[in-house]
DNA sequence: AAGAACCCCAACCGCTGAGAG
DNA sequence: CCTCTCAGCGGTTGGGGTTCT
């Protein structure tokens, strides 16, 4: 970026003879479209030439694959979104473009700013390694349980409007849970499959049941209250520090239960639950 | 009102792997 | 094989907008 205003510097005809760098114009913008329309994708650094780009190919892909392509969808991260990320990062780690694959329309360049800008943001608030088990912690006794909870409001809203109920589809690549088999990233991918989820769980909470770790975790930070959302990152960071001030250095302890320790083996054992893992805790209990 | 601090995100860079010659 | 080119990936930067003091 920084070259990009030395360039300006110089005079029109070095220029001219240089590839242009930095934000795009309207006019390179429709440039690229309209050769993208009539011609396809790829091999971009040809694509550069004809359109009369003065851009590198790879700029061009990037700004194509990030920006123009119509199934881009700009916006906030919804809920569903948010929860499948954090999932997903659990399991592949930074694998963005992989991650991406997954969620229909959002980029890896999106996925991997959200996940620098708030999640990595939070553990810096938090004093805490993004990568510690501490955090992962977080992310999976708070964080997550409240994208769950943000996304069955919404959900419950939508499905007061539905009358089918059906359960959720059985998948053969799917995680057991108890008697039923469901892929949660596959449900993700289709937000009527999540209706029919949340209508099927009646409150996604219920995935923890009594015993479940956000229950756990509040029996010590704080209660959880149907009528608030503590999705919110000031409650979230509030909840989770006092989490943390509470001993989190042993995640592990901290999230034992009174009556029942299969907490604290899947803390033990595992990195961040996955959702199958999650419905496999209410199929316990 | 103004400057500082913070946040978001588009765009760049360097690296790697695949494929063609 | 070796070299070159290209596409794609993950990490990083910095401009501009917003919030704070």
């Amino acid at each position: 970026m920084s070259s990009l205003r030395k360039n300006s510097t110089n005079s029109s005809e070095d220029e001219a003879e240089k590839l242009r760098r930095g934000p795009w114009t309207l006019e390179e913008d429709s440039l690229l479209i309209r050769y993208v329309d009539r011609h396809g994708e790829g091999r971009w650094n040809l694509l550069a030439k004809r359109a009369g780009l003065r851009r590198t190919g790879k700029s061009c892909r990037l700004r194509w694959l990030n920006y123009l392509k119509p199934d881009v969808k700009r916006g906030n991260l919804t809920p569903q979104e948010q929860f499948l990320i954090l999932e997903l990062h659990s399991k592949w780690g930074n694998r963005w473009s992989k991650i991406a694959q997954h969620l229909p329309g959002r980029t890896d360049n999106e996925i991997k700013n959200y996940w620098r800008t708030r999640v990595q943001q939070q553990a810096r608030h938090l004093k805490v390694d993004a990568n510690s088990a501490a955090f992962r912690n977080v992310i999976r006794c708070y964080w997550m349980p409240s994208l769950l909870q943000k996304m069955g409001t919404q959900v419950q809203n939508e499905t007061s409007q539905r009358q089918a109920l059906t359960m959720p589809e059985q998948n053969s690549d799917s995680e057991q849970c108890g008697n039923s088999y469901v892929s949660w990233s596959e449900s993700m991918n289709n937000i009527s499959k999540v209706s029919e989820f949340a209508e099927y769980q009646t409150t996604p909470f219920s995935v923890f049941g009594n015993n479940g770790c956000n229950t756990l975790a509040s029996k010590d930070c704080y209660s959880y209250d149907n009528t608030t959302s503590f999705c919110d990152v000031e409650t979230l960071n509030l909840a989770a520090t006092s989490a943390l001030a509470e001993g989190f250095p042993d995640p592990i302890g901290n999230c034992h239960l009174a009556d029942n320790d299969w907490v604290s083996d899947g803390f033990a054992d595992h990195g961040l639950w996955s959702m199958g893992e999650l419905w496999e805790l209410k199929s316990f209990q």
